[in-house]
RNA sequence: GGGAUCGUCGUCUAGCUUGGUAUGAUACUAGUCUGGGGGACUAGUGGUCGCAGGUUCAAAUCCUGCCGGUCCCA
Protein backbone atom coordinates (compact mmCIF):
# COMPACT_ATOMS: atom_id res chain seq x y z
CA UNK A 1 0.00 0.00 0.00
CA UNK A 2 2.59 2.51 1.03
CA UNK A 3 5.04 1.51 -1.59
CA UNK A 4 7.76 3.55 -2.53
CA UNK A 5 5.31 4.70 -5.61
CA UNK A 6 3.94 7.74 -4.17
CA UNK A 7 1.99 8.37 -7.25
CA UNK A 8 -0.81 5.81 -5.97
CA UNK A 9 -1.45 8.06 -2.95
CA UNK A 10 -2.52 10.78 -5.39
CA UNK A 11 -4.48 9.13 -7.82
CA UNK A 12 -7.39 6.54 -7.98
CA UNK A 13 -6.31 3.43 -6.63
CA UNK A 14 -8.88 0.83 -7.38
CA UNK A 15 -10.27 0.43 -10.73
CA UNK A 16 -13.76 1.26 -11.35
CA UNK A 17 -14.83 -2.54 -12.56
CA UNK A 18 -13.56 -4.40 -9.81
CA UNK A 19 -14.61 -2.10 -6.76
CA UNK A 20 -16.95 0.74 -8.00
CA UNK A 21 -18.36 1.72 -4.58
CA UNK A 22 -14.83 2.35 -3.81
CA UNK A 23 -13.65 4.04 -6.81
CA UNK A 24 -16.90 6.23 -6.43
CA UNK A 25 -15.64 7.78 -2.85
CA UNK A 26 -12.16 8.07 -3.63
CA UNK A 27 -13.11 10.37 -7.11
CA UNK A 28 -15.54 13.03 -5.16
CA UNK A 29 -12.70 13.11 -2.58
CA UNK A 30 -9.77 13.71 -4.42
CA UNK A 31 -10.80 15.44 -6.98
CA UNK A 32 -11.84 17.96 -4.89
CA UNK A 33 -15.70 18.01 -5.35
CA UNK A 34 -16.92 17.38 -1.79
CA UNK A 35 -15.32 17.02 1.81
CA UNK A 36 -17.39 15.26 4.61
CA UNK A 37 -18.59 17.46 7.08
CA UNK A 38 -18.37 17.17 11.04
CA UNK A 39 -22.18 15.72 11.48
CA UNK A 40 -22.79 12.21 9.69
CA UNK A 41 -24.01 12.41 6.62
CA UNK A 42 -23.20 15.74 5.58
CA UNK A 43 -20.94 16.75 3.23
CA UNK A 44 -19.36 20.22 2.09
CA UNK A 45 -19.61 21.35 -1.37
CA UNK A 46 -15.84 22.63 -2.59
CA UNK A 47 -15.71 24.88 -5.40
CA UNK A 48 -15.08 22.55 -8.04
CA UNK A 49 -18.09 20.60 -6.59
CA UNK A 50 -20.40 23.73 -6.73
CA UNK A 51 -19.68 25.17 -9.62
CA UNK A 52 -21.29 21.90 -11.70
CA UNK A 53 -24.34 23.06 -9.64
CA UNK A 54 -23.95 26.56 -10.28
CA UNK A 55 -24.32 25.76 -14.23
CA UNK A 56 -27.48 23.23 -14.09
CA UNK A 57 -28.89 25.46 -11.89
CA UNK A 58 -28.78 28.43 -14.31
CA UNK A 59 -29.61 26.08 -17.47
CA UNK A 60 -32.61 25.06 -15.73
CA UNK A 61 -33.42 28.42 -14.62
CA UNK A 62 -33.26 29.43 -18.15
CA UNK A 63 -35.59 26.76 -19.22
CA UNK A 64 -38.16 27.35 -16.52
CA UNK A 65 -38.00 31.09 -16.93
CA UNK A 66 -39.05 30.16 -20.65
CA UNK A 67 -42.15 28.14 -18.84
CA UNK A 68 -43.39 30.95 -16.78
CA UNK A 69 -42.11 29.68 -13.67
CA UNK A 70 -40.48 32.17 -10.96
CA UNK A 71 -38.07 31.54 -8.51
CA UNK A 72 -38.96 32.11 -4.60
CA UNK A 73 -37.46 31.39 -1.36
CA UNK A 74 -39.16 29.30 1.34
CA UNK A 75 -37.88 29.26 5.28
CA UNK A 76 -36.23 25.87 6.48
CA UNK A 77 -38.53 25.55 9.41
CA UNK A 78 -41.68 23.52 9.13
CA UNK A 79 -44.26 23.55 12.29
CA UNK A 80 -45.63 20.18 12.95
CA UNK A 81 -49.14 20.94 12.70
CA UNK A 82 -48.62 21.95 9.00
CA UNK A 83 -46.46 19.04 8.06
CA UNK A 84 -49.23 16.96 9.58
CA UNK A 85 -52.14 18.58 7.53
CA UNK A 86 -52.06 15.73 4.49
CA UNK A 87 -51.69 12.60 6.76
CA UNK A 88 -49.72 10.31 4.27
CA UNK A 89 -47.69 12.65 3.25
CA UNK A 90 -46.78 13.00 7.39
CA UNK A 91 -46.52 9.57 8.11
CA UNK A 92 -43.94 8.98 4.49
CA UNK A 93 -41.73 11.60 6.07
CA UNK A 94 -42.16 11.91 9.43
CA UNK A 95 -39.63 8.64 10.06
CA UNK A 96 -36.57 10.85 8.74
CA UNK A 97 -37.66 14.47 9.57
CA UNK A 98 -34.79 16.21 12.11
CA UNK A 99 -37.31 18.13 14.75
CA UNK A 100 -35.70 21.01 16.55
CA UNK A 101 -37.62 20.90 20.21
CA UNK A 102 -35.52 24.26 21.69
CA UNK A 103 -34.81 27.77 21.10
CA UNK A 104 -31.77 28.65 23.57
CA UNK A 105 -32.77 27.22 26.56
CA UNK A 106 -36.63 27.25 26.15
CA UNK A 107 -38.76 23.94 24.50
CA UNK A 108 -40.60 25.29 21.45
CA UNK A 109 -44.73 24.76 21.46
CA UNK A 110 -45.09 23.27 18.63
CA UNK A 111 -42.30 20.95 17.37
CA UNK A 112 -40.20 22.82 13.72
CA UNK A 113 -39.32 20.35 11.29
CA UNK A 114 -36.32 21.05 9.32
CA UNK A 115 -37.67 20.92 5.73
CA UNK A 116 -38.10 17.15 4.06
CA UNK A 117 -40.01 19.02 1.33
CA UNK A 118 -42.05 21.77 1.36
CA UNK A 119 -45.25 21.26 0.11
CA UNK A 120 -47.43 21.94 3.30
CA UNK A 121 -45.65 25.41 3.80
CA UNK A 122 -45.89 26.24 0.09
CA UNK A 123 -49.54 25.57 0.25
CA UNK A 124 -50.37 27.43 3.15
CA UNK A 125 -48.85 30.54 1.50
CA UNK A 126 -50.61 29.58 -1.83
CA UNK A 127 -54.06 29.32 -0.13
CA UNK A 128 -53.44 33.07 0.84
CA UNK A 129 -52.09 34.31 -2.59
CA UNK A 130 -54.74 32.64 -4.72
CA UNK A 131 -58.44 34.01 -4.66
CA UNK A 132 -59.29 34.02 -8.43
CA UNK A 133 -59.41 31.74 -11.51
CA UNK A 134 -57.06 35.40 -12.93
CA UNK A 135 -54.31 34.51 -9.97
CA UNK A 136 -53.64 31.21 -11.72
CA UNK A 137 -51.51 29.20 -13.04
CA UNK A 138 -48.91 30.16 -10.47
CA UNK A 139 -45.72 28.50 -11.22
CA UNK A 140 -43.15 29.32 -8.49
CA UNK A 141 -39.65 27.20 -8.38
CA UNK A 142 -37.59 27.43 -5.20
CA UNK A 143 -33.31 26.71 -4.94
CA UNK A 144 -33.09 25.62 -1.22
CA UNK A 145 -31.78 21.84 0.34
CA UNK A 146 -34.25 19.41 2.23
CA UNK A 147 -33.29 17.88 4.97
CA UNK A 148 -33.91 13.54 5.66
CA UNK A 149 -31.99 12.23 8.41
CA UNK A 150 -29.71 9.50 6.52
CA UNK A 151 -29.18 6.86 9.16
CA UNK A 152 -27.00 4.03 7.26
CA UNK A 153 -25.19 3.71 4.05
CA UNK A 154 -24.81 7.96 3.18
CA UNK A 155 -22.72 8.57 -0.43
CA UNK A 156 -21.90 11.90 -1.09
CA UNK A 157 -24.17 13.24 -3.49
CA UNK A 158 -26.31 10.20 -3.67
CA UNK A 159 -27.44 9.75 0.23
CA UNK A 160 -26.47 12.64 2.41
CA UNK A 161 -29.14 13.86 5.51
CA UNK A 162 -29.37 17.21 3.86
CA UNK A 163 -29.36 17.77 -0.17
CA UNK A 164 -29.22 20.91 -2.73
CA UNK A 165 -32.20 20.35 -4.33
CA UNK A 166 -34.79 22.78 -6.28
CA UNK A 167 -38.28 22.26 -5.84
CA UNK A 168 -41.42 23.57 -8.18
CA UNK A 169 -44.91 24.11 -6.92
CA UNK A 170 -47.52 25.16 -9.63
CA UNK A 171 -51.26 25.67 -9.42
CA UNK A 172 -53.74 25.39 -11.77
CA UNK A 173 -57.58 25.82 -12.73
CA UNK A 174 -57.79 22.44 -14.54
CA UNK A 175 -56.61 19.04 -14.10
CA UNK A 176 -55.86 19.04 -17.81
CA UNK A 177 -53.37 21.50 -17.17
CA UNK A 178 -51.45 20.14 -14.25
CA UNK A 179 -50.71 17.32 -16.01
CA UNK A 180 -49.75 18.70 -19.50
CA UNK A 181 -47.20 20.84 -16.39
CA UNK A 182 -46.18 17.30 -14.57
CA UNK A 183 -45.20 16.49 -18.45
CA UNK A 184 -43.59 19.91 -19.47
CA UNK A 185 -41.44 19.48 -16.49
CA UNK A 186 -40.28 15.94 -16.99
CA UNK A 187 -39.39 16.92 -20.66
CA UNK A 188 -36.93 19.91 -19.33
CA UNK A 189 -35.14 17.19 -16.76
CA UNK A 190 -34.88 14.97 -19.04
CA UNK A 191 -33.44 17.18 -22.05
CA UNK A 192 -31.15 19.20 -19.79
CA UNK A 193 -29.85 15.99 -18.10
CA UNK A 194 -28.88 14.69 -21.64
CA UNK A 195 -27.66 17.31 -23.09
CA UNK A 196 -25.86 18.86 -20.35
CA UNK A 197 -24.56 15.79 -18.14
CA UNK A 198 -24.50 13.47 -21.54
CA UNK A 199 -26.52 10.91 -19.37
CA UNK A 200 -29.43 9.37 -21.15
CA UNK A 201 -32.50 8.63 -19.32
CA UNK A 202 -36.07 6.36 -19.21
CA UNK A 203 -39.00 8.63 -18.08
CA UNK A 204 -42.45 6.92 -17.28
CA UNK A 205 -44.41 6.79 -14.15
CA UNK A 206 -43.45 5.31 -10.87
CA UNK A 207 -45.87 2.62 -9.73
CA UNK A 208 -48.84 2.81 -6.95
CA UNK A 209 -45.83 1.80 -3.94
CA UNK A 210 -42.87 3.60 -5.08
CA UNK A 211 -45.15 7.44 -5.90
CA UNK A 212 -44.73 10.54 -3.92
CA UNK A 213 -46.35 10.19 -1.06
CA UNK A 214 -49.43 12.60 -1.39
CA UNK A 215 -49.37 12.38 -5.02
CA UNK A 216 -51.78 10.96 -7.26
CA UNK A 217 -49.03 9.99 -9.65
CA UNK A 218 -45.84 10.59 -10.10
CA UNK A 219 -43.12 10.84 -12.91
CA UNK A 220 -39.95 9.72 -13.14
CA UNK A 221 -36.78 9.44 -15.51
CA UNK A 222 -34.33 6.67 -14.09
CA UNK A 223 -31.08 5.65 -15.24
CA UNK A 224 -29.08 2.63 -15.52
CA UNK A 225 -24.84 3.75 -13.75
CA UNK A 226 -22.19 1.44 -14.75
CA UNK A 227 -22.08 -1.04 -11.99
CA UNK A 228 -25.73 -2.25 -13.15
CA UNK A 229 -27.92 0.10 -10.41
CA UNK A 230 -30.30 2.20 -11.41
CA UNK A 231 -30.29 5.99 -10.01
CA UNK A 232 -33.53 7.76 -9.93
CA UNK A 233 -32.60 11.32 -11.53
CA UNK A 234 -35.67 13.54 -10.93
CA UNK A 235 -39.37 12.99 -10.35
CA UNK A 236 -42.77 15.28 -11.35
CA UNK A 237 -45.58 14.87 -9.68
CA UNK A 238 -49.15 15.44 -10.26
CA UNK A 239 -51.10 15.58 -6.90
CA UNK A 240 -54.72 15.94 -8.17
CA UNK A 241 -56.34 17.67 -5.66
CA UNK A 242 -54.97 15.88 -2.96
CA UNK A 243 -52.94 18.84 -1.30
CA UNK A 244 -55.28 21.97 -2.10
CA UNK A 245 -58.35 20.33 -0.27
CA UNK A 246 -56.29 20.07 3.15
CA UNK A 247 -54.51 23.50 2.74
CA UNK A 248 -57.97 24.99 1.26
CA UNK A 249 -56.32 25.88 -2.10
CA UNK A 250 -59.06 27.68 -3.68
CA UNK A 251 -60.18 30.12 -6.65
CA UNK A 252 -63.33 31.95 -7.90
CA UNK A 253 -63.84 30.52 -11.31
CA UNK A 254 -65.23 32.65 -13.89
CA UNK A 255 -69.30 31.85 -13.54
CA UNK A 256 -67.81 32.47 -9.62
CA UNK A 257 -68.03 28.97 -8.28
CA UNK A 258 -65.01 27.92 -5.64
CA UNK A 259 -63.02 25.22 -7.05
CA UNK A 260 -60.19 23.75 -5.59
CA UNK A 261 -56.59 24.18 -7.61
CA UNK A 262 -54.88 21.64 -9.31
CA UNK A 263 -51.25 21.35 -8.31
CA UNK A 264 -47.55 19.77 -9.41
CA UNK A 265 -44.61 19.78 -7.54
CA UNK A 266 -41.23 17.95 -9.02
CA UNK A 267 -37.66 18.30 -7.89
CA UNK A 268 -34.27 17.44 -9.39
CA UNK A 269 -31.22 17.31 -6.38
CA UNK A 270 -27.45 17.36 -6.83
CA UNK A 271 -28.14 13.50 -6.91
CA UNK A 272 -27.50 14.10 -10.90
CA UNK A 273 -23.72 15.27 -9.99
CA UNK A 274 -23.42 11.78 -8.63
CA UNK A 275 -24.69 10.16 -11.80
CA UNK A 276 -22.62 12.04 -13.75
CA UNK A 277 -19.39 11.22 -11.93
CA UNK A 278 -20.67 7.40 -11.99
CA UNK A 279 -21.27 7.50 -15.79
CA UNK A 280 -18.37 9.17 -17.06
CA UNK A 281 -15.45 8.35 -14.75
CA UNK A 282 -12.58 6.05 -15.26
CA UNK A 283 -9.68 5.08 -13.16
CA UNK A 284 -7.71 8.02 -14.11
CA UNK A 285 -10.49 10.03 -11.96
CA UNK A 286 -13.61 12.63 -12.82
CA UNK A 287 -14.87 13.00 -16.43
CA UNK A 288 -16.56 16.08 -17.15
CA UNK A 289 -19.27 16.56 -19.84
CA UNK A 290 -17.46 20.14 -21.33
CA UNK A 291 -20.55 21.88 -20.85
CA UNK A 292 -20.72 21.51 -17.07
CA UNK A 293 -17.43 21.19 -16.83
CA UNK A 294 -15.57 24.73 -14.40
CA UNK A 295 -12.35 24.39 -16.67
CA UNK A 296 -13.13 23.09 -20.29
CA UNK A 297 -9.40 23.33 -21.71
CA UNK A 298 -6.25 23.20 -19.71
CA UNK A 299 -3.24 24.18 -20.95
CA UNK A 300 -0.07 23.09 -20.28
CA UNK A 301 3.09 24.90 -21.28
CA UNK A 302 6.53 22.82 -21.79
CA UNK A 303 10.01 24.90 -21.92
CA UNK A 304 13.33 23.54 -21.45
CA UNK A 305 14.58 25.98 -18.30
CA UNK A 306 14.51 29.71 -19.69
CA UNK A 307 15.19 28.38 -23.41
CA UNK A 308 12.48 29.11 -25.71
CA UNK A 309 10.03 29.92 -22.82
CA UNK A 310 9.38 33.62 -23.78
CA UNK A 311 8.24 31.97 -26.88
CA UNK A 312 6.06 29.49 -25.39
CA UNK A 313 4.72 31.63 -22.81
CA UNK A 314 3.37 34.30 -25.27
CA UNK A 315 2.18 31.80 -27.72
CA UNK A 316 0.10 30.24 -25.40
CA UNK A 317 -1.17 33.70 -23.83
CA UNK A 318 -2.17 34.51 -27.30
CA UNK A 319 -4.28 31.04 -27.53
CA UNK A 320 -6.36 31.69 -24.38
CA UNK A 321 -6.98 34.82 -24.97
CA UNK A 322 -8.61 33.54 -28.78
CA UNK A 323 -10.45 30.67 -26.44
CA UNK A 324 -11.60 33.19 -24.17
CA UNK A 325 -12.99 35.55 -26.64
CA UNK A 326 -14.83 31.87 -27.78
CA UNK A 327 -16.78 31.88 -24.75
CA UNK A 328 -14.41 28.72 -23.90
CA UNK A 329 -13.43 28.57 -19.94
CA UNK A 330 -9.62 28.39 -19.83
CA UNK A 331 -7.16 27.55 -17.41
CA UNK A 332 -3.33 28.22 -17.97
CA UNK A 333 -1.20 25.50 -15.41
CA UNK A 334 2.18 27.77 -15.07
CA UNK A 335 2.89 26.02 -12.16
CA UNK A 336 6.91 26.15 -12.28
CA UNK A 337 7.39 23.84 -9.56
CA UNK A 338 5.24 20.61 -11.16
CA UNK A 339 6.81 18.75 -13.84
CA UNK A 340 4.50 18.18 -17.30
CA UNK A 341 3.97 14.93 -16.57
CA UNK A 342 2.57 15.53 -12.91
CA UNK A 343 0.50 18.00 -14.33
CA UNK A 344 -1.02 16.02 -17.06
CA UNK A 345 -2.49 13.22 -13.98
CA UNK A 346 -3.46 15.73 -12.43
CA UNK A 347 -6.12 17.63 -14.55
CA UNK A 348 -6.77 13.93 -15.72
CA UNK A 349 -8.15 13.33 -11.92
CA UNK A 350 -10.43 16.44 -12.10
CA UNK A 351 -11.79 15.29 -15.18
CA UNK A 352 -10.88 18.40 -17.44
CA UNK A 353 -12.01 17.71 -20.74
CA UNK A 354 -9.60 19.11 -23.04
CA UNK A 355 -5.48 19.35 -22.50
CA UNK A 356 -3.51 21.70 -24.78
CA UNK A 357 0.53 21.13 -24.77
CA UNK A 358 2.24 23.75 -25.88
CA UNK A 359 6.27 23.36 -26.36
CA UNK A 360 9.36 24.15 -28.23
CA UNK A 361 8.80 21.19 -30.62
CA UNK A 362 5.00 22.37 -31.36
CA UNK A 363 6.04 26.08 -32.10
CA UNK A 364 8.41 25.37 -34.43
CA UNK A 365 5.60 22.87 -36.10
CA UNK A 366 3.39 25.27 -35.28
CA UNK A 367 0.76 23.52 -34.40
CA UNK A 368 -0.38 22.20 -30.42
CA UNK A 369 -1.16 18.48 -28.82
CA UNK A 370 -4.48 18.22 -27.77
CA UNK A 371 -6.05 15.77 -25.66
CA UNK A 372 -9.23 14.51 -25.11
CA UNK A 373 -10.00 13.51 -21.46
CA UNK A 374 -12.92 10.89 -22.25
CA UNK A 375 -11.24 8.71 -24.63
CA UNK A 376 -7.67 9.69 -24.45
CA UNK A 377 -7.27 10.60 -27.72
CA UNK A 378 -4.46 12.69 -28.66
CA UNK A 379 -3.68 14.51 -31.88
CA UNK A 380 -1.84 17.76 -33.04
CA UNK A 381 -3.82 20.74 -34.19
CA UNK A 382 -2.05 23.10 -36.11
CA UNK A 383 -2.28 27.19 -35.52
CA UNK A 384 -5.00 27.92 -38.25
CA UNK A 385 -7.21 25.43 -36.17
CA UNK A 386 -7.67 26.84 -33.33
CA UNK A 387 -10.85 28.65 -33.86
CA UNK A 388 -12.31 24.70 -34.22
CA UNK A 389 -12.13 24.52 -30.17
CA UNK A 390 -15.80 24.99 -29.88
CA UNK A 391 -16.60 22.64 -31.96
CA UNK A 392 -14.25 19.94 -30.54
CA UNK A 393 -16.23 20.27 -27.53
CA UNK A 394 -19.38 20.20 -28.72
CA UNK A 395 -18.03 16.88 -30.36
CA UNK A 396 -16.77 15.68 -27.07
CA UNK A 397 -19.97 16.30 -25.34
CA UNK A 398 -22.17 14.31 -28.10
CA UNK A 399 -20.18 11.36 -27.98
CA UNK A 400 -20.01 11.38 -24.14
CA UNK A 401 -23.69 10.92 -24.47
CA UNK A 402 -23.48 8.31 -27.35
CA UNK A 403 -20.79 6.27 -25.42
CA UNK A 404 -23.35 6.47 -22.59
CA UNK A 405 -26.21 5.41 -24.36
CA UNK A 406 -24.58 2.51 -25.39
CA UNK A 407 -23.71 1.46 -22.10
CA UNK A 408 -27.02 1.68 -20.95
CA UNK A 409 -28.47 -0.34 -24.13
CA UNK A 410 -25.79 -2.86 -23.20
CA UNK A 411 -27.29 -3.07 -19.97
CA UNK A 412 -31.26 -3.69 -20.71
CA UNK A 413 -32.85 -6.75 -21.37
CA UNK A 414 -35.84 -7.94 -22.16
CA UNK A 415 -36.82 -10.65 -19.54
CA UNK A 416 -40.25 -12.46 -19.41
CA UNK A 417 -39.44 -15.18 -17.82
CA UNK A 418 -39.27 -15.24 -13.99
CA UNK A 419 -36.34 -18.00 -13.59
CA UNK A 420 -34.20 -16.20 -15.75
CA UNK A 421 -35.26 -13.18 -14.20
CA UNK A 422 -33.78 -14.04 -10.91
CA UNK A 423 -30.86 -15.42 -12.43
CA UNK A 424 -30.24 -11.44 -14.71
CA UNK A 425 -31.03 -9.46 -11.68
CA UNK A 426 -27.98 -10.38 -10.29
CA UNK A 427 -25.53 -8.74 -13.06
CA UNK A 428 -27.28 -5.91 -12.67
CA UNK A 429 -28.79 -3.50 -15.36
CA UNK A 430 -32.83 -2.43 -16.37
CA UNK A 431 -34.93 -5.94 -16.44
CA UNK A 432 -37.99 -4.93 -18.84
CA UNK A 433 -40.32 -7.61 -17.50
CA UNK A 434 -44.21 -7.60 -18.08
CA UNK A 435 -46.49 -6.93 -14.59
CA UNK A 436 -50.02 -7.33 -13.91
CA UNK A 437 -50.24 -4.54 -11.90
CA UNK A 438 -50.50 -5.97 -8.86
CA UNK A 439 -48.51 -4.38 -6.34
CA UNK A 440 -48.74 -8.06 -4.15
CA UNK A 441 -46.46 -9.51 -7.13
CA UNK A 442 -44.34 -6.16 -7.30
CA UNK A 443 -43.74 -6.88 -3.13
CA UNK A 444 -43.14 -10.14 -3.88
CA UNK A 445 -40.47 -9.89 -6.62
CA UNK A 446 -38.77 -7.00 -4.25
CA UNK A 447 -38.52 -9.41 -1.29
CA UNK A 448 -37.27 -12.60 -3.49
CA UNK A 449 -34.81 -10.54 -6.02
CA UNK A 450 -34.38 -6.51 -4.38
CA UNK A 451 -35.18 -5.15 -7.70
CA UNK A 452 -38.37 -3.10 -7.66
CA UNK A 453 -40.27 -0.88 -10.22
CA UNK A 454 -37.95 2.04 -11.45
CA UNK A 455 -40.83 3.17 -13.72
CA UNK A 456 -43.24 2.11 -16.09
CA UNK A 457 -41.83 3.80 -19.11
CA UNK A 458 -44.65 5.54 -21.02
CA UNK A 459 -46.24 3.40 -23.87
CA UNK A 460 -45.42 0.31 -22.55
CA UNK A 461 -48.58 0.24 -21.17
CA UNK A 462 -51.72 -2.41 -22.53
CA UNK A 463 -49.22 -5.08 -23.60
CA UNK A 464 -50.36 -8.86 -25.15
CA UNK A 465 -47.91 -10.77 -22.47
CA UNK A 466 -48.37 -12.28 -18.82
CA UNK A 467 -47.36 -10.66 -15.66
CA UNK A 468 -43.66 -12.60 -15.06
CA UNK A 469 -44.75 -13.33 -11.35
CA UNK A 470 -48.35 -15.06 -11.33
CA UNK A 471 -49.04 -15.49 -15.19
CA UNK A 472 -52.02 -13.08 -15.29
CA UNK A 473 -52.33 -10.72 -18.22
CA UNK A 474 -50.05 -8.06 -17.59
CA UNK A 475 -50.94 -4.40 -17.64
CA UNK A 476 -47.39 -3.21 -18.45
CA UNK A 477 -43.75 -4.20 -19.06
CA UNK A 478 -42.04 -1.82 -16.47
CA UNK A 479 -38.20 -1.62 -16.02
CA UNK A 480 -37.26 -3.83 -12.79
CA UNK A 481 -34.15 -3.01 -11.36
CA UNK A 482 -31.94 -2.69 -7.95
CA UNK A 483 -31.58 0.80 -6.75
CA UNK A 484 -29.75 3.45 -4.97
C1' G B 1 -32.97 -3.00 9.38
C1' G B 2 -28.58 -6.92 9.90
C1' G B 3 -23.26 -7.69 9.71
C1' A B 4 -17.96 -6.53 9.19
C1' U B 5 -14.10 -3.14 9.60
C1' C B 6 -11.32 1.28 10.50
C1' G B 7 -9.71 6.27 12.92
C1' U B 8 -1.75 8.13 14.41
C1' C B 9 1.34 15.35 10.78
C1' G B 10 -2.41 17.75 4.65
C1' U B 11 -2.25 12.32 2.64
C1' C B 12 -0.66 7.16 3.17
C1' U B 13 1.58 4.64 7.14
C1' A B 14 5.08 1.95 11.44
C1' G B 15 4.37 1.43 16.56
C1' C B 16 -0.62 -1.44 19.82
C1' U B 17 -0.23 -8.33 21.17
C1' U B 18 4.03 -7.52 25.80
C1' G B 19 2.12 0.49 28.58
C1' G B 20 7.81 4.32 29.16
C1' U B 21 5.91 10.60 25.22
C1' A B 22 5.63 8.46 17.71
C1' U B 23 8.47 5.64 12.44
C1' G B 24 8.92 6.24 7.35
C1' A B 25 7.22 8.00 2.74
C1' U B 26 4.74 11.73 0.25
C1' A B 27 3.01 16.58 0.43
C1' C B 28 4.40 21.55 2.19
C1' U B 29 8.48 25.88 2.70
C1' A B 30 13.46 27.80 0.76
C1' G B 31 17.29 27.19 -2.86
C1' U B 32 19.85 24.97 -7.14
C1' C B 33 19.38 21.92 -11.21
C1' U B 34 15.31 20.18 -14.19
C1' G B 35 10.90 20.09 -17.54
C1' G B 36 7.12 16.14 -23.94
C1' G B 37 3.24 11.11 -18.73
C1' G B 38 3.18 11.50 -11.36
C1' G B 39 11.76 14.59 -11.68
C1' A B 40 16.78 15.10 -8.58
C1' C B 41 19.66 17.04 -4.60
C1' U B 42 20.31 20.01 -0.03
C1' A B 43 18.16 22.28 4.21
C1' G B 44 13.69 23.08 6.99
C1' U B 45 8.27 23.20 8.86
C1' G B 46 4.46 20.16 10.51
C1' G B 47 1.33 15.31 15.05
C1' U B 48 -3.17 17.71 22.18
C1' C B 49 -2.20 9.63 18.30
C1' G B 50 -10.97 11.00 16.56
C1' C B 51 -13.40 12.82 21.49
C1' A B 52 -14.52 12.04 26.79
C1' G B 53 -13.88 9.27 30.99
C1' G B 54 -11.37 5.10 33.63
C1' U B 55 -7.03 1.84 35.18
C1' U B 56 -1.71 3.12 36.14
C1' C B 57 4.05 6.19 38.83
C1' A B 58 3.31 6.34 33.41
C1' A B 59 -1.65 5.35 27.98
C1' A B 60 -1.22 5.98 20.75
C1' U B 61 -0.96 1.12 23.27
C1' C B 62 -5.37 -1.72 28.32
C1' C B 63 -11.02 -0.82 29.72
C1' U B 64 -15.89 1.89 28.99
C1' G B 65 -18.86 5.30 26.45
C1' C B 66 -19.45 8.57 22.47
C1' C B 67 -18.33 10.78 17.53
C1' G B 68 -16.97 9.89 12.55
C1' G B 69 -15.49 7.01 7.99
C1' U B 70 -15.65 2.64 4.78
C1' C B 71 -17.49 -2.01 2.87
C1' C B 72 -21.08 -6.18 2.46
C1' C B 73 -26.16 -8.10 2.91
C1' A B 74 -31.83 -7.07 3.35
Amino acid sequence: MNSSLGKQDVGITVSKKEDFSEWYTQIVLKAKLVDYAPVKGLIVLRPDGYSIWESLRSTFDKKFAKNGIRNGFLPILIPESLLGKEQKHFAGFNPEVFWVTHSGNNEVGDRLALRPTSETLAYTMYAKWIQSWRDLPLKINFWNTALRAEIKATKPFLRTSEFLWQEGHTVHTTQEEAEKEVMKILEIYKNTVEEELAIPVTTGKKSEKEKFVGAVYTTTMESIMPDGKALQMGTSHFLGQNFSKPFEVKFADKDNVEHFAWQTSWGVSWRLIGGMIMTHGDDQGLVLPPRVAPIQVVIIPIYKNNEGKEKVLSKVQEIKETLESADIRVNVDDRSELSPGYKFNDWELKGVPLRIEIGPKDIEKQSIIIAKRYNHEKTSLGFTEIGKMPTILNEIQENMLKKSREQSRENSLEISDYVDFKLKIEEGGFLNSPWCGDPECEEKIKEETGADIRVIPFGSENTDKKCMYCQKQSVSIPIFARGY
